[in-house]
DNA sequence: TATGAATGAGCGTTCATTCAT
DNA sequence: TATGAATGAACGCTCATTCAT
C-alpha cells in the first residue's frame, strides 16, 4: 500500500532528523548541557514527540552512538576485506578512521567523551551495550592485524598494542584537526601517521 | 608562629582533601553527574565549606585540572632536560605519560573528556585558561622533538605529527588499561609503544 | 475556533491567578520573604509552572507592579479628563487614589516599599522600567495641576509641591487605614484631606 | 577606674560604628540584600563580633530603627514644647521632619519601607515594639495638634487627619528629594508645604 | 500520532548563626 | 573579648518526563 509506505517513510525521515539534530547538539554542547527542548526545537517537532520515538534521553543518545558505530564497523570491514598483508591493512585502517571521522566528527567527539566514563555505576543497559560493541570493534581490528602478521616472524609488540597505537594516533590527529578548526587537509595527517608507524624513525 | 602555621597547614590539607575527592568523583561520574553534595560528603565537610575554598563548581573543577597539569608539565620538563637525542626524548615522553597517568588516572580521564568539548561557547575564563595551558603543553612537546631532529636529515613527518602519535598512542594504551581494570603492568605497554614508533614494522 | 479560544482563556485565567496570589504574598511578606514555592502553593500549581508564565521571580514581581500601575494611570486619566478647574482636579485625584488603593491595597504597599529602594545598584531592566513609569505618573499629575492653575494668579507653591502633598496625604491616610485593619470608611478620609488642602486652616 | 571607663567607651564606639554602617547598608540595599558579612566588612570587624553586640540580624536592624526614632521623638518634643498655637506647631513639625530626615535619610527610607509590612505574621518582638513606638509617635503629634486647636472652633477635619497630611506631605517631599539626588534645598519644600496646608488654595 | 502544558525532584549557591580557639 | 572557619537549611531555577487533548 503506497500510503502506508509513505507513512513509514515519513516516520523514518523524522526519526533521522531527530538523530542528526541530536548528534550535532550532543557533540557541541555535551550530553548534559543539551536539553530535550533543544533537540525538539532543532527538529521543529514538539518535545512530546521525541518520546514517541525514543524511550528517554539516554535512549536517544545511545541510539545515535550505536547506529553510527554500526556504519563505522561495516565500512571498516569492507575496506579490510580487500587487504591481505599487514601494511595494506594498516593503511586502510588509518584511512577509514580519518575519512569516517571527518564525515562524522560529531560522532567522534561523543565516542571519545563516552569512553572516559569507565567504571561508573553500571549505567543503563544501553550504555553497557554500546561499550560492548566498542570492545568488539577493537577486537575486530586486533584480529585483522594479527591475522596478517606473518606466522613465521617475531614481532616485538602485540597485535593489540599495534591496534591501540593506530587508533590513538588517528584520534590525536582528529582532535588536533578539530582544535585547528577542521578546515585543513587530513590527507597529510594520514600519510604522516603511516610513515611514523610503518617506518623506522632514524635517530 | 607555630599556631598560625598549623592552621595554614590544616587549611591546606583540607583543600587537598577536597581536590582529591572531587577529582575522583568527577572522573568517575563526570562533571554534571557529580554534585557539590557528593563532593562535600566524600570530604566529610559540609557543602557550604566547599564554597569557602572554591568560588563555585567550575572553579573547583578547573583548579583540579590546572594544578595536575602543572605537575605533569613540570615532571615532563625535568625528564626531557636529561635527554639529548630524539630516541631518548621519545622514551622519556612515553614513560612520563604512562607513569604520570598511572598515578593520576582520574586526571587522565578528566583531561581527555574535557578536550572533546571543543567549539562550545567559549566557556568560563577558567576553561579558556586550561585549554590554553594544554595547547602550550602540546607545543612544548613538539618543540622538544623538533629540537632533537637532526638538522641534516629529511623526515617524512612533522614534529607535531610525531608528538600527536606519541600522545595518542599512550592515551589509547591508558584507556585500554583502565578498561581492563587498571591492574596490569604498564611497563609492557611502554615497551611496545616504543617498539612500534621507533622501529620499522616488518611487513 | 472555540477550542483554541478556551485554551487561551484558561491560560489567561491561570496567569491572573498567579499574579493575584503573588501580589498578596509579596505585599504581606515582602519580596524576599515570599518564595516561589509560596506562590506556587497559593495558586495550586507547581513551581515549575510559574516559570512557564514568568521568566523569573523579578519578572513576576514587576509584572504585577507594572500592570497595576497601568490600570491606575488609565483610571486617573479618565477622571481628570472630566475636570476643568483646579479644585475639581484635586477632588478627583484624591478620590481616585483612595478608591484605587482601597481596591488594590496589596499593590499600594508594594509600590511604596519599592519606592524606598532608590540609589541601589540600577537593578534589573524591569525595575528601571517600572521606576520610569512611576516618574511619568507623577509628572502627569503635576501637569494636570499646573494646567489648571490660573495663568493670572500667583501661587505661593509649585504644581509639583501640590502634587506631592496630595499624594503624600492620601498615602498617609491609606497607611493609617491599613494599620487600623482596613475596615473603616475611607470616604471620611477623602473629605478631610480635601478640606485640609483646599481650605484655609483657621489658626 | 579609668581603664574600665575607656573600655566601656571603646565598646560604645564600636557599637555605634556597627549601627551606622548597618543603617547605611540597610537603607541602600534593603534588609535582605544586606548580609552580615557586608556589615562586618564595613565596620572592619569580624562577623562573629557582631553577634557579641547584637543577638541577631533582626536585633541589629530594629536597634537602629529604635534608637533613631527615639532621637527623632526627643527632638520633636523639644520643638513642640516651644509652641503654643496651631500654626506654630505645624511649622515646627514640618521643619523637624525635613531637618531630621535630611540628616538621617537612611533612617527615613528604612522607616517607610518597614511601615509597608503590616499584617505580616506577628513578627519578632522587636518588630512589634518598634511599630508600637511609631504609633505612639503619631499619637503624640495628633495630641500636640488637637491640644492647640481652639476649643471654641469647629474644624472640618480631625487632628489625626491633619497629622497624617503633614506627615505624608513631608514624606512625599523627602522621597522626591531623594529621587532627585538629595542635593537641592529642602527649605523651599518646607515653605511650600506650609503654604499649601495653612492657606486657602485659590481656585 | 502529535502536542505542549504541567510536574516535581534535584542542583548550585547563599547566608544567618554557632563555636572552638 | 574577638575571630573566622564551619555549618546546613533554604531558595531560585532547570529540565526530563508525563499525559490530557
Amino acid at each position: 500500500m503506497t500510503i502506508a509506505e509513505r507513512k513509514t517513510r515519513e516516520k523514518e525521515l523524522r526519526r533521522n532528523a531527530m538523530l542528526e539534530a541530536a548528534e550535532k547538539l550532543f557533540a557541541k554542547e555535551g550530553y548534559h548541557t543539551t536539553t530535550m527542548d533543544d533537540v525538539a526545537e532543532a527538529t521543529d517537532l514538539s518535545k512530546g514527540t521525541l518520546y514517541l520515538y525514543f524511550k528517554n534521553k539516554d535512549d536517544l543518545f545511545f541510539t545515535i552512538l550505536d547506529e553510527r558505530l554500526d556504519t563505522h564497523i561495516r565500512e571498516l570491514k569492507e575496506r579490510l576485506s580487500k587487504t591481505s598483508d599487514l601494511k595494506e591493512a594498516i593503511v586502510e585502517l588509518v584511512t577509514e578512521q580519518l575519512t569516517f571521522f571527518e564525515r562524522h566528527h560529531y560522532f567522534f567527539r561523543l565516542t571519545i567523551a563516552e569512553q572516559c566514563k569507565i567504571e561508573k555505576t553500571p549505567g543503563s543497559d544501553l550504555r553497557q551495550h554500546f561499550l560492548q560493541k566498542q570492545m568488539t570493534f577493537l577486537m575486530m581490528i586486533e584480529e585483522a592485524l594479527s591475522g596478517r602478521m606473518s606466522a613465521g616472524k617475531q614481532y616485538p609488540f602485540s597485535a593489540r598494542s599495534l591496534a591501540l597505537c593506530l587508533m590513538g594516533s588517528t584520534h590525536a590527529h582528529m582532535m588536533n584537526w578539530l582544535m585547528a578548526g577542521g578546515d585543513q587537509d587530513l590527507q597529510k595527517s594520514r600519510d604522516e601517521i603511516i610513515q611514523i608507524i610503518l617506518n623506522r624513525i632514524e635517530v
